[in-house]
DNA sequence: AGACTTTTATTTGTCTGACAATTAAAATTG
DNA sequence: CAATTTTAATTGTCAGACAAATAAAAGTCT
């Protein structure tokens, strides 16, 4: 925790990215306590206020967590899978609604990546995922189902592949691929002709799994792809005949 | 922005929480200029001490950017890739460090979301991209060259390799899982003789990759992989042994 | 002695009010 | 009309206060 007085923007920036330094450098280690603001205001010569809006840059990023009372202060986060998911999926929602990222582009990233999971997860699915996936592919057939609830069972059967592959390094990078995806999802217009389809392609994925037969898999994930790119396209064409 | 007094969490983190709702579902849009403070603390009936640590919160996450001055303010931040790939890698850093995470599991995603990069790479890799491997390779190259540097290299020649499949949200993605194993990486003493297996192995790579094959290179990452799964065991055993 | 209650000290959370620094626009001046 | 000065708005920082939570310490009763 230097007081490196040297770089640039706000103090509590700066105090926020010597503490951040501290953690990821491995010179705090998880669960240890940092001073209290008081002790930290001294340190930092600087006010409690200024060194309260660095904590909550840290907490912003789950790297710290607060507790009040007598033995309360702020202390190193361990940071888990679930805090790491949600970071992952705000900032890939965000990076796609805000850089103009075709579904194109994004579909391709997401289905190569999911590609990369299938030998895995052909080998190592549990009956659980695969009875995940069936579960989701019936709620994907009911009728009367909102395009937005389908988008939603879609994401959870995605998930599920993802996870046969037993691997959690691997599920957390691919949440922000998988989940990201749903705004850009969410403006198409199912028809009960292309559920069919889709689910059509989804049981030949959970069957080819479940058969251990990865190709079979990966082959029924590039129809897929494809699949949802025409789709995605069957939109826009309709969206600039009607301007 | 709604006023939901309902959720749980400090009211910095609640009033943080219900902006960064309305700018991910787009009630707020980029450039965009949120009220002043004092118009914040008036609507959402808190003090601006409590505001600014909740725009200090989505600061950090970099949602929103602030300006002093007459017309300045806090704006809908344009969230773009260099911003998104440096969050990636501190969250993904951070999770593999206090997770223990073995370098197999962080090893085998790395390696199967780069070898879903790699047929895109092949058909698409610029003579740019090939150059940068060439070049990094023959800074591996060099005789008395520090272990972290050659991680360093080994981590820029990777990069070169994704981006080579031309597409930034791919690209975006596997930052966090190439960047994050360097420290992993760093705990590996790399001898001579290791160094020369490893350029080996990227000059099969780029050679692939330039021959626009992509099995060929997707074979070499496989055995890439293998090594080093090999001598981070090396490095556990030799520890072992020491106690 | 042991269980329960009260007090106390510590720490974060919030509020208030003030002033400094920055910046663009408005007013002034030559 | 151009250059300069003033003004107003806004974020950044500070100081001091009190509320709320919480665990440890002290006290009390059986």
């Amino acid at each position: 925790m230097k007081k490196s007085n040297s770089s640039k923007g706000d103090l509590s920036a700066q105090i926020a990215a010597s503490i951040r330094d501290a953690i990821v450098t491995g010179d705090l280690i998880v669960d240890e306590r940092l001073p209290s603001e008081t002790e930290l205001s001294e340190q930092f010569q600087v006010s409690r206020s200024t060194v309260r809006e660095a904590l909550k840059r840290l907490a912003a990023q789950a790297l710290i967590r607060t507790q009040r009372g007598a033995t309360g202060g702020a202390f190193v986060n361990h940071l888990k899978y679930p805090d790491a998911y949600a970071q992952q999926i705000t900032t890939s929602t965000l990076l796609l609604s805000m850089n103009e990222v075709s579904i194109a582009t994004a579909c391709e990233a997401r289905y190569a990546l999911e590609r990369a999971c299938t030998p895995l997860s052909a080998e190592r699915r549990s009956p659980d995922h695969l009875a995940t996936m069936r579960a989701e592919m019936h709620r994907q057939s009911q009728p009367g189902l909102s395009d937005e609830a389908f988008c939603a069972s879609d994401v959870a059967f995605h998930r599920a592949l993802v996870d046969g592959a037993e691997n959690p390094v691997m599920s957390y990078q691919l949440a922000g691929a998988v989940e990201a995806m749903q705004p850009l999802m969410n403006m198409i217009t199912f028809t009960a002709r292309s559920r069919e389809r889709i689910v059509e392609l989804h049981t030949q994925i959970t069957d080819a799994l479940e058969a251990k037969n990865a190709p079979a898999a990966d082959a029924a994930l590039i129809e897929l792809e494809a699949y949802t790119i025409s789709l995605a396209q069957d939109v826009l064409k309709a969206r600039q005949a009607r301007q």
